[in-house]
DNA sequence: GATGAATGAGATTTCATTCAT
DNA sequence: AATGAATGAAATCTCATTCAT
């Protein structure tokens, strides 16, 4: 009653316990590197128990991967209302994104570098998430071209590269908000959200940058 | 020179062979799971060969990095014209960085993925290419800034998370051009640089997007 | 009795579903093969019942054997009339053998080939059940002898080679009736009493095969 | 020079060691039960050279089979003489079957037990070995029709039974004479030839055994 | 300059078996 | 009478690395 080291829990919690120490282990050693040793010691069972509930080392690489794509995304939503204009959408997103990656850095190890390092099964995951992601900015580029009243003309495949530049960004200022110290989720978000929405109000009211003609440079890559 | 089977060539010739199957594997597995075996088949030699040359697997990895590395940034300088104004230049050096990762796609895979899933040792190599190339940027956002006569009031602090949010974008851009059919190295630069230059300009003429106060959102994270 | 699932029932049927399910899982996959997991799942039980009741795998096999050897035994002898000739005896025990081989399948792989793949513990059981088979036959060949009213001059040892022989083949072509489609026990049965009842009239009549004189081949082995 | 030791040899000759010590343990522990660490050390080898020539546990179980299965049919042929008479032939058949399988117990059990204790791919290749050696009985068994002027009306399926029957009285004695000291080849052969041959001599005159007819035994199984 | 022969160490995975309820 | 939770031990197999020539 009350013991210390506790032994014989249900399997739902056990399950659990193992995941955290499989993000844990896989989001620093990388998938090959980590061994199924290192993650049941860290977890506190036996091989053979993890093996039981997870099946195989692939089988637990992606469990993981889903179980913090899952916390990932359900933490974004979590930061937004969707009955705020679209830049305060985007900018409340922003803010949520950064604090969990910010939180959860293994995890966020897990689906943005290790997950990408393997093979159709496991980037896939990813993949949606991201889609999910990419598709949700889209629509926020979109809601403010019509709060802005105007026609953009802008062609869907360029939105769509827009929103890859924003989510790409985002992704690496997470790195880089980790890695230097002393910089807040708050702020990485606004960096990221002065050089997205004052570019995307410029291209909205049509100013936009042209490449220079062939004329001026005939020996363009 | 003539026979059908090279044998006994020059230890240099060797070493570059060596090192083009290992970017190869390792691009495409992995370091863990890239097998040297692999690397001295598709080589051409045996695996005591490549441990004469290369000396180790970690070795031969980083060997990998520092060539790619290098070879990547030789490319963007040989694109840019110093002489040229900011945009055109950040315009070029984009066109080339698109236009060498989608050459060599093992090699960009080698860089920025399969080094950064390791430890220090391989991922200094990335970073230290990386910080020359953030600093580049840099310098250019700064030249942008003078070419205006703005004093554009920017903290260093929050020109360098600009600079490294360009440069994440791009990284992001390159691997979402790559897998896209039908996007070029231009458009893909193009893209970006209607969001970046666009946003820039913005910054500079002192235009900013401020968050909500707290009055507003007294819950915020 | 009655519901759907059947729980707790006394402990001689539960051994029994065990047993069953362990003859099939043995018979198909052999002693090693076999995993107590896929028994304890076959016989609708959790692994420890079974452990509780059989003891270990080793037990578990060797009450496997029993049975079915018993089961063969009683088979056999429930198809023999002591009182009919010799002849007649040995028809109707061979009769019954390949009807109950063929039946049971699974037992007879698990006495013919599975047992005796393992080390003296349970191969023992098997050849007790053997010797009996084999000393059943050697006094109806001793029968034979007598109703003939012939002294036949056969040492005993030749005797019970004779007896070997026979149910040698008669395991023999228990595997090949049952592996091969449209041969019934009767005429496995008819088949071998024409080769070895034949040969043992001609044998008791003093004709016999002698091998050459060494004269006539010097060099025989 | 002449050492006590023998380290480093060509691959031939150790593959041939290798399969050695396999078919020792695979003979003596059966399939599951041998474990590549035995078989390497008993070789004189690691374990990855194990590996490395022969792939994997069951390609070196496979080899192995090959092997004996090649060597057993060898030794029989290298017995027979075809220019002399069927019962001839037959005999130095079986005495050269005894008198191998004497000598090579380990490999006897490999072909006559451990590969039929398991799936398709082993057994398939006793199957062959097998079928041919049948074959070759229903021919001698069809030239002695033949020399002795008969027309024996002996339908096909018959003679393969006969012949399925002299095999597995041959296999069966082999185990016999194996494990019961004193008994020889040469015995065990005697043994054979003087049931099966007088037994086909009788069958071949006419005289047959008929089963009663079912107004004897109406009950009959 | 180049390689066939060989291995120590460690990876994933499975299995018979027991404990606590 | 019966079981979910848990494990020690060992199996197959792979890999980076070296030796002797």
């Amino acid at each position: 009653m009350g013991g210390a080291r506790t032994r014989r829990m249900p399997r739902a919690v056990r399950e659990q316990q193992m995941l955290d120490a499989a993000v844990r282990i896989f989001g620093r050693r990388g998938y090959a590197a980590a061994s199924m040793d290192e993650i049941a010691e860290l977890a506190g069972v036996s091989k053979p128990l993890v093996y039981l509930y997870l099946n195989s080392k692939e089988d637990l690489f992606t469990a993981c991967i889903r179980r913090e794509a899952a916390a990932l995304t359900r933490a974004v939503r979590a930061g937004i209302r969707p009955d705020l204009p679209a830049d305060r959408q985007l900018w409340e997103g922003l803010k949520a994104f950064f604090a969990h990656t910010a939180q959860h850095p293994d995890a966020w190890s897990v689906l943005h570098l290790q997950a990408r390092t393997h093979g159709e099964p496991f980037a896939a995951e990813v993949v949606a998430m991201r889609a999910e992601i990419v598709a949700f900015v889209t629509r926020l580029f979109a809601d403010a071209a019509r709060e802005a009243h105007r026609d953009p003309d802008l062609p869907e495949r360029e939105v769509a590269g827009l929103a890859e530049a924003l989510v790409g960004a985002a992704e690496s200022l997470a790195a880089w908000a980790n890695a230097t110290p002393g910089v807040s989720a708050g702020q990485a978000a606004a960096t990221l959200m002065n050089f997205a929405w004052s570019g995307l109000g410029t291209l909205l009211s049509g100013h936009r940058w042209t490449p220079p003609t062939r004329a001026e440079r005939p020996d363009g890559v």
